[in-house]
DNA sequence: ATGTCTCTTGTTACCGCTCACAATAGCGCT
DNA sequence: AGCGCTATTGTGAGCGGTAACAAGAGACAT
């Protein structure tokens, strides 16, 4: 009667690792015991629970979070969209939303979108196929189908960086809109009177523009010139704008730029002209990033706390999958206008 | 004879989503051949095919990896190990990293492992425990645990920016010794002959440093003053250091620094002193970022090329995951010295 | 002693998918 | 018609865990 000679034929050959049923021969117990004493120490008898861990550290073994959250479908992993880590205020919210999921034991995974946002779809399928327990994602504009899919996960959500569209769950941002419009009252209440607008073709970036020229519209301003270069815009692209704007004629005014290194650009380019910044050109960047400071001269630019931006979507985030209820699902963590030396 | 009354009792509440199971049933085949249509589409008889692709979109159908990931014991999925993604050099070479992995179908989970690489053993398990395909790391030291951890894992491997010590598996980086010692001889045929390097507390950073100390003291030269802050090096910090270098005396001669940021602020430092640059104080940064060869003067710069860090890192991995051989194990990318006008 | 209650540990049945193999169908050929 | 061969589809047994429930062991009051 060869009543179980298991794993002889027809067993496939088990990768070699340790599992939990390798850990529980060794201890004496069962596997659930084992798999108590890696998620619920403090249900298992001390004794018991130093003879597991032995077990485990002499077998090295390694949890397998494919087959625990295919049992218990919560897979620890919470995935993020971002556009591209080559910008540094995106880069930096992440860092900040990694470092804080950390601190409650769960893992990033990442997908990079692209700028026009093109391959969203496909990429959040290939997302969701992994099951991650939330979702942090950039923008909040999405297509109908995009909008479904996530509906359809049903997990939590944060949308980040902006406020403009409503959110399909939570949000984490500021208002570009807001930004454009408090830039503009900002030179406008400095005397200028001659208005230009250097923006990447990013959509965020875009409606701050939109804004900035808006308001200045109402003051009765209607001759703004924008320049709209590809995203990300660089430093290159700032002194290329700039150069663009002065080739016919010698304009002088205000300048809002999308980002602080388009701004640099700006300024480079006006002080290789021999123009007085901000006498002749004055200019505002955006982002404030560590350089911005230490120009000469000191960058006037649009602080936003990237950071805060990741912690708080992290903490959203695991509020909710502690069971627990936001307080407020849209979080504005609004923005600052730093007047230094160049504005 | 209650023979098969399935899914009344005891069985748990399915997340209600759409499985194999659905799809099959609706599509009046077997699981089996969902599964290769998604797959193995060739496979498949046209006209099948045709059906089951139906029946999916109609259920709104998502693979579950982790199922598929747990029976195949292949995940499609590759992890990341960086320090920090706040230094652009990192966060472009896995920008180009995760790009090139999705080409071929494979997702990126990431890992920050901090500065002083602190809780690399933890950070490791916890990766190790989703059953990556293959691994990038950052940098080729790592403790002897650490290593075996690595090897017992029994994946591809690719260690990234350095090639000081012996590789794991696979390779792809520079040596950081040439860059000091190309900085060294560069700046000595150049004619200098006081010379300071200012670095990051950044284990590669501080091995350019060394080795920038020890070229020089083979060319008779023995005080070579060296500045080292924390990691990572800022701006701010260059300003700072090269305030600390001038504090007692009127030093002249040339600094190598750890980034471009730093060396940013040793010209803006020196300028702000009315020290000519380059010469009173001759710089030399590192990684030659956006804004190197638009600061005025231009900056001169160490110039790594991290998307192809990110992107031979992918290829390597990609063709052992395709069961090829690589052509080399380790890969140096080499590194260039752009004289501008600092130096 | 006995029964009840609580705390710890074990048992069983899946989670959703793929592997290896079996079965069936389709084809050309004698 | 009958044969063998190949291409396509189906079957059954896991992959390595966890949820839910069952069973056993003490603790305590009656």
């Amino acid at each position: 009667m060869p009543a179980k000679t298991a794993g002889s034929r027809g067993t496939r050959p088990t990768s070699g690792k340790a599992t939990l049923e390798t850990v529980a021969k060794l201890a004496g117990v069962s596997r659930m015991t084992v798999s108590r004493v890696i998620n619920h120490p403090e249900s298992v008898t001390p004794d018991l629970r130093e003879i597991v861990l032995k077990a485990i550290s002499e077998t090295g073994y390694v949890p397998n979070l494919l087959a625990g959250g295919l049992a218990s479908s919560r897979t620890k992993l919470v995935a993020a969209v971002v556009p591209t880590l080559t910008h540094v205020l995106f880069s930096g919210a992440i860092q900040a939303f990694t470092d804080r999921l950390a601190l409650d034991g769960y893992q990033m995974l990442l997908g990079l979108s692209g700028y026009p946002t093109e391959r969203e779809g496909d990429l959040l399928q290939a997302i969701l196929s992994r099951r991650p327990d939330a979702l942090y994602l950039t923008g909040t504009s999405h297509l109908a189908q995009t909008r479904r899919q996530l509906r359809a996960a049903n997990i939590p959500i944060v949308e980040t960086w902006d406020l403009s569209h409503k959110a399909v769950d939570m949000a984490v941002g500021f208002s570009h809109e807001a930004v454009g419009r408090g830039v503009a009252e900002y030179f406008y209440s400095k005397g200028y009177r001659e208005f230009a607008a250097f923006s990447a073709d990013d959509e965020r970036a875009l409606l701050r523009s939109r804004e900035y020229v808006a308001t200045l519209a109402a003051h009765g301003i209607g001759d703004v010139t924008c320049i709209t270069t590809p995203a990300p815009s660089t430093m290159a692209m700032g002194r290329e704008a700039l150069g663009r704007l002065l080739a016919n004629g010698s304009w002088r005014g205000a300048i809002q730029c999308s980002s602080d290194a388009m701004a640099h650009g700006v300024v480079l380019e006006a002080q290789a002209r021999g123009l007085s910044v901000p006498g002749d050109i004055a200019v505002i960047g955006f982002g404030d990033l560590d350089f911005a400071a230490y120009m000469s001269p000191p960058l006037s630019t649009v602080r936003i706390d990237r950071f805060a931006i990741g912690r708080l979507a992290a903490e959203a985030l695991l509020t909710r999958l502690a069971g627990g209820r936001v307080a407020r699902k849209v979080v504005d963590v609004g923005f600052e206008i730093v007047e230094r030396a160049t504005s």
